[in-house]
DNA sequence: AATTGGCACTCGGTGCTGGTGAGTGCCAAT
DNA sequence: ATTGGCACTCACCAGCACCGAGTGCCAATT
């Protein structure tokens, strides 16, 4: 285990040529296929020289003394950060893209159930969105409405059209009358303020008594509202494609199988993780996790391709790909770039 | 092939043995394990004419000539609708499921999630739940807000708290005051009314021909989203627990289980089928769907138990679960209507 | 006439064996 | 430093015998 980082040329080229020969036909290649398909330049000898300093050194494995090559998760790691060429998103692929995003957004949630099914459907893995977090977002509207003597429904409308709503208990009787009146009242004095400038806003002072409490239960849930949804416990997180995975050979094996859905069904979990992984990393550009990196010992053997996407100033959410770490990254990322 | 309904008692009997030996065990069950497990009181030989003749008529199945038996659908249908004892929901299950739905529902998309969730959980399968339609339910709320100087998003609240969401374009340009105004007067006018009659009111006929036309819009776009809904082209679908059915042995084989798959994650055919089948029945009560009879090809093998729930008066929608025909019917079914 | 014990037969599952071929490691020649 | 040659390794596969659970049938029993 020698850790210079710097292949040589002949080293980088044959380590692409094995990622790349692996990728396509999961199975371990050989010398001799490489010297024919990839690498007419050097026999199989010299190759297979190279190969094997190349296992020395933690780039490849062998998965028995008598066997072809695979790329380590270092392997992998070199490919994509020196490697890798991406690949343009084909035409044929923004035809299956465009349509399902109409020019004028329309809900969110819809929104994201569509780019993850859009995604999974482009990549052949299983997509998985998370909801935006409006951390900070700015008030667009909101209203209240009565929906019994002792609770009422709080609707909040934020930057980038994104809709909450949360029910409350009321402490002071009133009727709808009141809410409405309240709630149209604040839409002129609360618009465009973000959470903290709500908060920093005097209370008015001419109110009775009864109205104020109604305002500052109102005032206090939309902040909950504001904030909350940035908190990652309640993020909504989507997933599409788990077939996809099916068509994979290395989830013939059920149990395999079953590890990975454990954690993509288990959204608390899944959220968590993706958060912690985008939001590490540098913002901006796709990111890519591969296997053992994931630090989730159910996902060994498989690799995340992600990415942070936009939906109005603020709000941002995580959106990629998990499949196996055998994956087109070179067509992977391009898409989910694109998607996002 | 013959067609008699009724069986004798002790057909029933053996057939009642072997729909529960072979859904808990899952291997094809022989005569002599029966003599043992349930029926001391006939000889292995006594039941192995018995079993030969419930194949000839079709109750049973044999895998192969020198093996056990297992249930045919049609032997499946016999037991779920004469001899099947529904067990009592248990209270650790009664305390799983409780917990999730708290007594003041809030946001129905997250009510039904959890449903889906805890469904999948107590089942041990994969569980399907289709969002309400709320086909003439009364307008509760609304609310329009404008987005530019060519769209609004219209808000409606249904009863159910069922909140509706539509972007639409707006063909005079106006502000939000103006739209603020509109929406509190059609708050007035319209809360507690149906479709119909929403329709039914005469046209307001003091106002000037641009708000008559704004008036005009939103009333269409508020029926459009009122009755959209029923429609079944976009009615939510969710589903959990898939990684359920990966422990089944039946879907060992990863073939089987794409074709399963590739049906639920296909929201729009599953919508139809659960809506077809769930609405062509008697609407109370659970409803067992077994194998071919839900003449779709690639669920052969599969069972589905359904019921519809009820949100709010009118609106109500489909809850069950999918999964191998070997399934647990005398558990499964009542701890579906428990949480429906 | 129904039930039962006995017995030969069937057939999927398991484990062993030997053959095959892709692929390696190493060495001597270039 | 590269290459051709060659012996060796090892997963994969087909063939085969064996085992045992389970059946079908028949003759004996109730």
């Amino acid at each position: 285990m020698d850790f210079e980082l710097t292949l040589d040329p002949r080293k980088q080229q044959i380590l692409k040529a094995v990622v790349s020969d692996y990728t396509e036909t999961g199975v371990p290649v050989g010398s001799v296929a490489l010297a024919i398909k990839h690498l007419g330049s050097w026999s199989s000898a010299t190759i297979r020289n190279e190969l094997s300093t190349l296992v020395e050194i933690g780039y490849l494995l062998q998965p028995h003394a008598s066997a072809g090559r695979i790329p380590s998760d270092r392997g992998y790691r070199y490919y994509v950060d020196f490697l890798m060429e991406e690949e343009q998103v084909s035409a044929a692929v923004r035809r299956q893209v465009d349509p399902v995003f109409p020019t004028r957004p329309a809900a969110v949630e819809e929104l994201l159930e569509a780019a993850a099914m859009v995604l999974a459907l482009v990549t052949d893995a299983v997509s998985i969105v998370t909801g935006p977090r409006a951390l900070g977002a700015r008030l667009k509207h909101l209203d209240v409405v009565s929906l019994d003597s002792e609770h009422a429904l709080l609707i909040v409308l934020l930057e980038g059209n994104l809709l909450q709503q949360h029910v409350f208990p009321l402490s002071v009787q009133t009727d709808q009358e009141t809410l409405s009146r309240i709630s149209a009242e604040f839409n002129r004095t609360l618009r465009g303020l973000d959470p903290d400038a709500i908060e920093a806003l005097p209370p008015l002072p001419r109110d009775d008594a009864a109205t104020a409490t109604l305002r500052a239960e109102i005032v206090a849930h939309v902040l909950l509202v504001m904030r909350s949804d940035g908190a990652g416990e309640d993020t909504v997180v989507i997933h599409d494609g788990v077939r996809n995975l099916l068509r994979q050979p290395e989830f013939g094996d059920v149990m395999r199988l079953r590890q990975v859905l454990d954690i993509v069904e288990e959204e608390r979990a899944l959220g968590q993780l993706l958060s912690s992984l985008a939001l590490g990393k540098a913002v901006q550009g796709v990111h890519v996790v591969i296997g053992a990196e994931t630090e989730v010992e159910q996902l060994r053997g498989c690799s995340l391709v992600l990415t942070t996407y936009r939906a109005g100033d603020a709000a941002r959410g995580t959106i990629g790909v998990l499949g196996p770490t055998r994956m087109r990254y070179s067509q992977v990322s391009p898409r989910v770039r694109y998607v996002s």
